[in-house]
DNA sequence: CCAAAAGTGTTTTTCCTACACCCATGT
DNA sequence: ACATGGGTGTAGGAAAAACACTTTTGG
């Protein structure tokens, strides 16, 4: 028998949401995490921002709502795809629970400073720091960051974690940055410029002692097929 | 409140399963198809075979069941993965039911007689017929053709949809209907044996008035990543 | 000997990779 | 004037695409 976190006994398994935030700070990926305190099992512990589906909402809107209950970010800002859905017998102690797993993207630049600051409840980290989550949260983080490095190298989702507006070396930084590889300069933006997703805006970002760089935009605000990087 | 097809009334959304099987007969792509009667919304009408998750098995374990019960298919023969999890609030509308699909691929020489004639209850059709399904089904059968075909291009996913041995026009030919294209033969044979994932067996099939055709497998048994088709 | 599918190679074009210097600016 | 990051082109190699004839067999 299924057992409800209230303590209310089911004959079927119950539904949940976990949702992996990333964000990129200054060409660092991050991850939102959560203070978890769910004795006996999970005492002091942290975790995926995540929780249980009402009957009368989506799972898309229970991941949006948890984030935002529970991660504290505003879930407009926010882009988020359905990942995988993890449905281990054992995989909640406390009964059983099948979640649906949300990979969620959000620009640094969107966030409030309170955002960008966290707090004891939910603040950010490298995917290096969120280790030995709560339930099977470690799991749902490695999928993650797997999803988010495949379709980085043929989708034009990296549109959601950076601002509207940016430099070409910006986003160079950031796909170094999430697929974990060096790319070479002039390689990169002979390819990105011919699959034809990048605007050039009629600005560019003078921030230094140094030539001021051309700023761009994706031209499509959906996520798009385009070939290899 | 989200009401159980038994009648009985829930707190919470319930889960099932739903299964797209795919073979392929002489070249053409099949979908299994089973009756649903389920008056007043679904009277003699069909759909993909699915049903409820129990509270100690997984979704993979449930699909496997629903697909052996009620599509009468042995699930040993059976590959699947899971596709995608649809939760609209109204997709069932006897109640809140979130259904986990899974895509299911089964080579039409493992199948029995039976199993490949089909009956009243459960049968193969072409995806050109599988319209006008229950619930989502037509969805969420679009869904699986489309992970289908892309998986196809970069993975040896079609391993799984023929028989151990074949030749390397068979192969092609499942490639073609499946991603309903036309190859190059000599192209296409230079490209699949250079990514080295076949294995040429001792053995030659003599089965007409022509030239007999080398015989080959996939290495190995695991669905791996090649690049493209 | 004829029909039918199996099997095979070369050329052209396209794409990927590696690589080094000048440009525009702020201090 | 100099330090800093922005911006650009080309040559060589690898992979993809286009394309037609010979081989082996059964009847």
């Amino acid at each position: 028998m299924a057992k409800h976190p209230s303590g209310e006994s089911l004959h079927f398994a119950i539904l949940a949401v976990d949702t992996a935030l990333f964000t990129i700070r200054s060409g660092e990926l991050l991850v939102r995490m959560v203070r978890v305190n769910r004795p006996p099992h999970f005492a002091g512990s942290k975790g995926l921002p995540g929780g249980l589906i009402e009957p009368k909402e989506t799972a898309h809107q229970a991941a949006m709502r948890h984030v935002h209950t529970k991660a504290c970010i505003e879930p407009q800002k926010i882009y988020a795809e359905q990942l995988y859905t993890f449905s281990e017998v054992e995989r909640d102690p406390r009964g059983r629970v099948v979640a649906v797993a949300y990979l969620a993207l959000v620009p640094w630049e969107s966030l409030s400073p309170a955002e960008q600051a966290g707090s004891a409840e939910s603040w950010w980290a490298t995917p290096g720091e969120a280790k030995k989550l709560a339930y099977d949260h470690d799991e749902i983080l490695l999928v993650a960051l797997a999803r988010l490095r495949s379709r980085t190298t043929y989708t034009t989702l990296m549109g959601k974690l950076l601002p509207k507006e940016f430099t070409l070396t910006e986003l160079e930084r950031a796909y170094e940055s999430v697929l974990k590889t060096d790319l070479d300069k002039r390689n990169f933006r002979k390819k990105i410029l011919k699959v034809g997703v990048l605007s050039e805006l009629p600005r560019k970002r003078a921030d230094g002692p140094h030539r001021p760089a051309q700023l761009y935009k994706f031209s499509s605000s959906k996520v798009e097929y385009i070939e290899v990087l």
